[in-house]
DNA sequence: CGCAGCATGCGAAAAAATTCGCATTTCACT
DNA sequence: AGTGAAATGCGAATTTTTTCGCATGCTGCG
């Protein structure tokens, strides 16, 4: 079982949370693309100045090419990922996957592609086959 | 296709998040009951200012219970959950149900229990079968 | 190699969020 | 009805966040 539930509060502040969807959505950015995909609201140098804390406080880092720094997440987005996601899930669905899936295909007209439906189908297949190896051979625990 | 892929600000300051989270993972509350997911840190009285507050800004409402006031989120949690979901989607995954699928599935030991599977297998069938209806009768668009 | 154009660094004012204590009100119960 | 426990309302001090402007430092190009 998990061993603690609800550990985290929130990470980031409001401002900080808008810079940090964009640099795991971009990938990578410049303070510029930054401001840019925030829609320029505010000015250039608020928007650095919030990097330049994120950075400070730890959660982003910089490379430099040319005249400008490239900002990136500190933490590999899969993992980011990850855990919004276990997050979101506990919050919303007590924690069952089925739950937050049911709300992805479910809800009005909100349909996937036949590939995207496909690609899931194959992935809930395999997980069902691990389960039943995990069974038989009986793995751990 | 959606009016406006990244429309929403971050709603909440970190503490208001906190308490939403609760509220959404509770569905509903008195001030004690959040002061007391919220892990008791902090005074009683300041869980009840945040209260207040999201309170006057709309986004919670309460009926009173004897003494006190039971606490609610004022959107629905499907709904809530839903946006939240799509959000995600969007930053992790790239608008990608799959992807976000995959994480879920995939990594690290992280199984589901068959029944899951079993319902999620079912959802897909379902959306699958709408799909080719759709395409069909070809409905609207 | 000098200059225009961007980039970054810094400091600090302004705004927002967070935290509390205390006064007052309400309930439940004897 | 009288009271103690527990809830709410309010005001305000602190702390954090958020925003900028301006000085200074690289870069790339003619």
């Amino acid at each position: 079982m998990p061993k603690d539930s609800h550990p985290s509060q929130p990470k980031y502040s409001r401002r900080e949370a808008e810079v940090m969807d964009i640099l795991f959505r971009l990938q990578e950015a410049t303070a510029r693309d930054v401001w840019t995909a925030l829609g320029e609201s505010r000015t250039y140098s608020t928007v650095r100045k919030h990097l330049s804390i994120l950075e400070e406080k730890g959660h982003i880092i910089h490379r430099k090419d040319g005249a400008s720094f490239i900002y990136s997440p500190v933490v590999a987005r899969k993992n980011a990922a990850s855990s919004a996601l276990t997050r979101l899930i506990d919050t919303f669905f007590e924690g069952s996957v089925a739950g937050a899936v049911t709300s992805l295909l479910g809800e009005k007209g909100e349909r996937l592609s036949d590939r995207e439906l496909q690609r899931i189908s194959e992935l809930i297949e395999t997980a069902k086959q691990n389960n039943l190896n995990d069974l038989t051979t009986d793995e751990r625990n």
